[in-house]
DNA sequence: ACATATTTCGACCAGATTGGTCAATAAGTT
DNA sequence: AACTTATTGACCAATCTGGTCGAAATATGT
């Protein structure tokens, strides 16, 4: 509509040109989400402000509007770019071919470390959203697409485990949450302690090792008893 | 200071009439501490809005500016009140006598969610003070005084263990690590599923039941083999 | 070289929100 | 009645909001 007697050069309003952002470079693309994704995961979506958002990306005002068309369509872009890269980097790349359950949260845990390192925002984004109702509540399908990702993961992850290697004293379940439990809690620690270290100079080697130890320990508590020769692979 | 001659129905600025806040219903109290914690919990002091306080807690602007003078004053007095609640609630009833971990961290975690059940927001405060650190920044001899504290209990905590309960073919303080992360994991669980649910129609008998099962479970896994007969008193 | 198209900026806008004040009044107290 | 205390919400200047737009810079094509 009206489009008939808009001058060329303003195409703006006619549809959005969200590939100007596409052809950016694509360092400035990501200043630009890391930007938007910490103030919106920070915020939720009323309270976030587009000013702090292009103050903190170097860029100027006008550009975000460019861009984008509207705060609403920023942030419904930025939780759409956030699940996208969560599902690549991480989702998609779960194993759950290995019935030993400890074997497949090694390889979970590893994978999102691994995605986590690379670009942190859109995990913390998608943990904080079920913070900010005003946020979740103005993209709903997303919210489901999220909540369904993370249901059938958890069926995936538990499913076909192999309980005859676990202890039989001990119910099956009780294992299970233990082992989460714990890997958990360490995964937690390491991310904890690794916000107050410069990410460079992190010893990574030393804390896979202690991690690799930690596994065996859980292995020697939690699964029968088995001939020893160290059963941790690579 | 400039007492002497200042008309008394003016006493606002010579000093504090914090008591005037005190002397008010215990209800209405603690009604305006929820808002006001809350609303800094969630946004921080700068992006905390004294709009929304009174709103939420039902009272008009200008008392909140009678109680307390200033936002600042206000923030401090509600942090205040947090730390003096968690002290007096939690970490004052704290009970290191016994030698057993397993025992101390039971008393431990159900001594936090009876203070958590009674007043949650100043652990929330308390919680959220380390992403938010314009409110930080506002106190740091209260800051200071959170962290002395924190670094204390867990000094305590782990003080006078006896090791030799656990079994010997994990080093010890793997030992601790799991029972600390395990019970950490159970008592978050508890929490998101409370969130979700009436507090009043809360199935916390089974709850109990479920979380004795669990710690019995730890010390078989984690304890050295003992003759049978149900170790956990009451 | 020029002309046209695409990016980029930031001053600017009206409307909302900010922390804080204060005159008016309601509720107690003596 | 006289006086003190508690309570309100309209009001203030200052700041911040999402969003616009003209102008300038840059890229592209010829």
């Amino acid at each position: 509509m009206l489009l008939y007697n808009r001058p060329q050069w303003s195409r703006k309003e006619a549809f959005p040109i969200n590939d100007a952002f596409q052809k950016l470079d694509p360092e400035k693309q990501r200043r630009i989400w890391d930007a938007v994704i910490k103030e919106f995961a920070q915020n939720g979506y009323a309270k976030a402000s587009t000013n702090r958002m292009v103050q903190e990306a170097g860029i100027g005002k006008g550009m975000l509007f460019y861009y984008f068309n509207s705060k609403e369509d920023l942030f419904r872009s930025a939780l759409e770019y956030s699940i996208d890269f969560i599902s690549r980097a991480y989702v998609e790349k779960l194993d759950f071919s290995s019935p030993d359950f400890i074997t497949r949260m090694k390889q979970a845990v590893e994978t999102k470390m691994r995605a986590y390192l690379e670009n942190p925002m859109p995990f913390v984004l998608v943990a904080n959203l079920h913070i900010h109702q005003d946020a979740a509540e103005l993209v709903p399908d997303l919210k489901k697409r999220l909540d369904d990702m993370a249901a059938e993961r958890m069926a995936d992850f538990f499913a076909n485990v192999d309980t005859t290697l676990f202890r039989d004293d001990v119910p099956p379940e009780h294992v299970l949450n233990l082992i989460r439990w714990s890997i958990d809690g360490w995964s937690n620690e390491i991310i904890a302690s690794l916000q107050q270290v410069n990410l460079t100079d992190y010893d990574w080697d030393s804390s896979v090792k202690e991690f690799y130890e930690f596994l065996a320990v859980l292995r020697r508590v939690l699964y029968k008893e088995v001939d020893h020769g160290d059963s941790e692979g690579q």
